[in-house]
Formats: structure tokens, sequence, C-alpha cells
DNA sequence: CATGAATGAGCCTTCATTCAT
DNA sequence: AATGAATGAAGGCTCATTCAT
């Protein structure tokens, strides 16, 4: 349904400059930091003159905004693929932690910078919590307790039990950020050890023979 | 004979300043991020003048190490906790995760710059590695696989489960300073929750039937 | 084809404005000092603001090893006369004192700025030694010794004489620079005079019926 | 003649205090130059703390000109030995270059600060033309005159050519201090050469051959 | 008088942002 | 719409000077 006038093609120039300066961004910032990072920097990687980032953009820090953003959908998609999934709820949680985590680590340096602007920047955080914590929880609490009252999962706190495991996710990631180099070179192998533990727990019990 | 003024004295006044500075810079660094807050306000803060800081830390980047210490030697201190502990793992498990949440929640704001320089200061991830996250993990790993030995608990991959227990503990922490409110409001309840699903895992087991 | 705005074109006025803040920049270090001297004075004196320096300069002290690389172009350009000079001695010194203090005293201020802080910064000191003083002193010397050679002047220790010269044409602009008004007043005599001085000397002699 | 009540004793220690301060002073500024150095480094030098420093002086520059005023009392004295000097010109000459220019050269580090900071200090300037520079050449001119009045000396423009050995002196002093090597290694025979070239100038000349 | 911790003005430098071209 | 030179508000840090002890 194309637009009379060039406005349809107008947005398309402006949204692929706009992407042009999110992707040069996105590599400067996670090489440098979000405040060690400068304009000119941005400019220069993207290959355009620094006057021209303001055309598209309010301020440096809607840039870090855009590229949120970008992270989240990237992170709601991955979620819409959860949904359909398998009903067996080993299965599924094996397919959520590996998508999930492969998903967050390949973007990695981002991640990095995104998460510690985060933590110190109230509207970024207020930003993430409600457009990706928030609705990730409501969606993996309903599934949660349905399995629960099907008798599939034990009897827990639903809550704290996903932010338990949400947690877990996110730790082991931050665990890897910060240089651990068990996580680092293993990568590709936390998520079952995670999912592992996370299903049968540390005990020792018939339940974990199958194994 | 004593001096006429001990260096005793002199040093207690040392410490106490530079704790005010670090307390300060503590509550401004957490409310803006390290880079964003200014030497300026941290002295405002503090009550004392620009100039009096430099007489106590070598430039601003000390005084994060000197919070980044503050925060290890509290964690120090909550592994000392640790080693003449019960024997029996599940007791440990929650003791353990009860301490070691707790202390951490409570100094969260500390945590929360540290985190956030940390992931993006290398230098700062790298001590913050090897001073408290390696030395943690070598002790934890030493005593769980001890505890396999004995069949104390499942086998696993003691390091990358390690990982994921460390992990967990980081994550949801880091879940509450984001600002997710159901662990902010009942972060007392977060470690039992958290140690449950830890020893038992989600499956419905026979397992689970002592709990 | 010429490019829309030539590289030509820039480089003049990048070039334009290198000078401007040199001039500006050898106006306010001649009067304060090198360090006492602002960066925001130099700004305002060459009517620009002070972040606009940065973009033409590295640092402060680079500015001071432009007005320094100037200074060395000034004396350059004066030792390109001497080469193909009057082969008589007496001419020749008398020429060459002329034209190198009248090519000094022009441009004092710079000169007042850069052995000032010569004085006191071995870097700086370094650079003009090897690339003035030393190239100077080894042609004087050459050239002196072949006329010594040829019996044109008096034997004499060709290095310290050389020494002697060179000092005392520095010595005299220093003087001058430091307020002297004989030199202030008559710095056109006084070329004439020291070379009088240099080739006749003080005593009473035959040497000197000629004059 | 000792005063009633302790003031001469005080007199005396104030004195001694502003001599060990001047003393470290000296020190300190030939090493690192007089707005490098530091009056935190001068109370250290001096074995004092930095507040007793402005029991003594009114401010840092003072220091500076207790040290010049110092340098001219030597100036001063030396001056007093040429006056009832042998009558010769030439054992004049060479023994007061010698006397003089060993006299600074020993003391050049010193006067390497002192010069520096005259070179960009107005006031520091105007204080050594008056209290130095002009006496002497006062002094040296009348005594010169009158040899020429006597035939001892050619005819020449006395106050140049006063300016002249007196820029003599300078200027070989200051190519030392600015690192030749020639000027650093033999200082003790630049005065005998320099002297040589000024009595009998370069010419070769019958007036040469006594030498 | 001596001390030295505290001060705060002011320095050099950076960098996000603007605007004339 | 693109440019990039110019801007100027801060920022971290230094250091001469003061003053309570």
């Amino acid at each position: 349904m194309p637009e009379p006038r060039g406005d349809g093609v107008r947005d398309l120039v402006v949204r692929a400059r706009r992407e042009q300066i999110v992707e040069a961004a996105t590599r400067v910032f996670a090489e440098k930091g979000f405040r060690r990072a400068t304009t000119r920097e941005v400019a220069r990687t993207a290959g355009i003159s620094e006057g021209t980032i303001y055309n598209y953009f309010e301020d440096k820090d809607a840039i870090l905004m855009a590229i949120l953003d970008r992270l989240n959908e990237t992170e709601r998609r991955a979620e819409d693929f959860e949904e359909g999934m398998s009903t067996d709820f080993r299965g599924f949680l094996e397919e959520y932690l590996r998508r999930r985590m492969s998903s967050i680590w390949e973007s990695r340096e981002v991640f990095r910078v995104v998460l510690s602007e985060m933590l110190v920047n109230a509207e970024l955080r207020e930003r993430y919590l409600r457009q990706v914590v928030e609705p990730a929880m409501r969606i993996a609490e309903e599934n949660f307790r349905s399995r629960m009252e099907q008798g599939e999962v034990r009897q827990t706190d639903a809550p704290l039990a996903m932010r338990s495991v949400a947690g877990a996710v996110l730790g082991v990631l931050v665990l890897g950020l910060l240089g651990d180099e068990e996580i680092g070179s293993r990568s590709d192998e936390v998520p079952d050890v995670l999912a592992g533990l996370l299903i049968h727990g540390f005990d020792v019990t018939e339940g974990g023979r199958n194994e």
C-alpha cells in the first residue's frame, strides 16, 4: 500500500539512516561504554558527519534508547517463539534457556553497555522494566501457573520462581560479561547445565536417575 | 611517652575522612552513575570542599576502587561464615543464599555503582574477578566436589553448576536493582524460594514429597 | 576538475587559523610567560573560543612548539643568506651579525617566550639545540676553519670562538629583552659595533688604522 | 651594640629562617622552574611546613625576589673586586671575565630560573635592571671612557661596546644553559678565549703577534 | 610561631550540540 | 539534508594561601 507523495520513500531513507547510526553507535558504545564513547566516533564509524546524527536523534541519550528498543524487539521476537512451544515443561525450559541465553550472549557487548547504563539511569531502567521485564514475567507466570495446576511442575511461589529463573539466566550472563572464563569458553554448555539444575535440583533423588 | 598527637589519632581522623568521602561518593555515584557524577557533587554531599577529596584520594577512580574494596570486605566477611557451616548440603545452601543475598542487598546501592562501572571498565572488572569471584569459585567448587564424592549431591558439572548458583544469586539481585517490584518488596523470601528450586528443581518427583 | 571545496582551500583556512592562534599565543605568552598564560586568554586574544584552540592544536604545549618552529623557520631563512656570501671575512661577519640580529630582534617577543621556556623545559631545549644551535655551529665552525687555514683570520680555538660570537649575538639580544634602553633604542647600530669589536678587538694596534 | 629586648636575637632567627627557605626554594626552583615548583616541595625541602613559609614571605613571588636579591648581592660584591684591579686593560678584562663567568656558572641553575622568569615578568626584570645592570653599566662605561681617553683602548662607542662585552658574557652562559656541550665541558677555558677575542679580534694583524 | 588540613579559584581539556554554508 | 568548524559549559585536578589548633 504505497502512499502518494514520496513520503514512503522518505520514511524508508530515514529509517535506513537511523539504522545506520544505531548500528555504528552499538559498535562504538560496546567498545568504549556509553559515557566514554563520543558522538564524533559514532559519526566516523557510521561514515557520516557529527551534525547529521542530530538530524535523526534528539541527543546522545536517544541513540541509547534506540539501541535498547532494538534489543527489546529482538527479545520480544524470541519470546514469540516460546509461546507456541512444546508443552513438555522440561523441553520447554531447555529450549527457552538455550534460545534466550545464546541470543543475549551473541549481542553481549551491547547488552553490557545497556545493562551498565540501565543500572544508573532511571529512565532507561524504567523503560526496560515496563517494555521487557514485566510483560515477560506476566506471560511466564501465567504459563507456569497453568502448568502447576496441571501438576506438571512442583508447587512453588510462581512470581519468585520466575524471578529465580530469569535471574539465573541474567546472572550467568553477567558473570560471563565480568570475565568468568568458564562461562566465556563454554557458553554453549551453560544452558543445559542450568536447565538440568532447575529441573532436578542438587538433591540426590530418584528424579535424577533418568538424567 | 605518648606522642603529642599520636599517629594513631591521625590515622583515625584520616580513616574517618576517607569513610566520609566514600560514603558520599557511594550515594552520588549510585544516583548518577560514576561518570555522570562529579567530584564537585561528591564534595558537596560530603560537606567538604573539592580539593579536600584529593588529600585523601589519588583521583576519582581511586574513590571507586575504595568503594569496591569496601564491598569486597563485606563479601569476604560473608564468606567467613560459610566455612564453619553445617555439613548438611540443603541447610548449607539455604544459609549461604540467605546470608549472601541479604548482605549484598543491604549494600545494594554500592553494588549498583560498582557493577555498572565494572561492566564497562576492564581494570575494575579484572580486580573484582581476581579478588572476589575467582577465589570464591575455587572454594565453592572444592567444597562441592567433595560433597559429590560423598554422594551428598547429584553428579553434575561442578564448575558450571557453581556458576549457575552464583549467577542465580547475582541475577536475582540485578533484577531487583533494575526495579523489579516483586524482588524489591519480598527480598527476604527470595533466598528460600531460590534455595528450594536449586535443591529440588521444578520436577514433580518423590524428592519433593518431604518439602 | 577542481574539487567542490578543494583541500587546498581547507588547508589555507586551517593554516590561517593556526597562524591566528600562534599570533595571539605569542602575545599572551610574551606578556605573562608560558605557564602563567591561560588558554582562555589566548582564545580571547585570538577572538575565538577556547574549544577552537583544540581543533588546531593538540594541547597548550603544542602551541609553544609551533611558536618555536616559527622561530626556527625565521632562523633558517636567515642562514640561507649566509651561504652565498662575500668571501671577505670582515664583510661576511658584518653582514651576518646585521641580518641575524635584526631578524631575531624583529621577532623578539617570540624569542622572549621561547627562550624563557626553553631555559626551564628540557624537551623544548633539546629540540632547539638539535634543530637550530648544533647545525648552525657545525656550519660556522667549518666555514671558520677553512678561513683559518687560508690565513684569513687569526688562529684560535674554533669551537669556543664560534660560541663566543653566537653568545655575543644572543647575549646582546637578551640584554635588550631585559629592558636595556641603550640596546632597545639603538638596535640597528649594535651589529656594527659588535662586528668592529670582534674584528679588531679593544687593543690599540695598527690593525685598527684601516678602520 | 646589642639592643635591649631580644629583638636582635629575633632578627637573627628570622633571617636564618628566611635564608633556610630561600636556600630550599633555590634548589627546588632550579630543578623544576618557578611555576612548576610547588610551595609544598619548597617546604618539604626546607624541612618546615607549608604554612611557615607564609610567616616569612608574602607569597611565592616574594621568594623569587629574595633569590634575585641574593644573586644581586653576590654580583655586586664581585664587582667591588674589579674596581681596585690592575690598571692594565687586558689583565683587567681577563680577570673580570674569569671571575664573572665562573661566578655565574657556579650558580647557573638559579640563574637559569631567574633569567627565565625575568624574561616574562616585568617586575622582576625592572628590579634586576635597576639594581644590577644599570649600575654595572655606568661603572663600566666610566672606567672604559677613562681608558679610552688615556689611549689604552681603541676608540669605540662606549655604551654599546660595554653592552657587547656584557652581552657576550651573558650569551655564552645562556648557550651553556641551553645545553651546548662545548661550553658545558670547557667552561673554564671559555673566559680566556673570549678575552683573547675581545682584545685582539679575529683580524690577522701585527697586534696578534705578541699573543 | 609552627603546623598542615582545608580551601576554592582557576587551569587545561573534552565533547555534546548548534548553525552557517 | 549533510557538513564540520565553532562553541562553551562543565569536568577533573592542582596548588597557593589561610587559619584553627
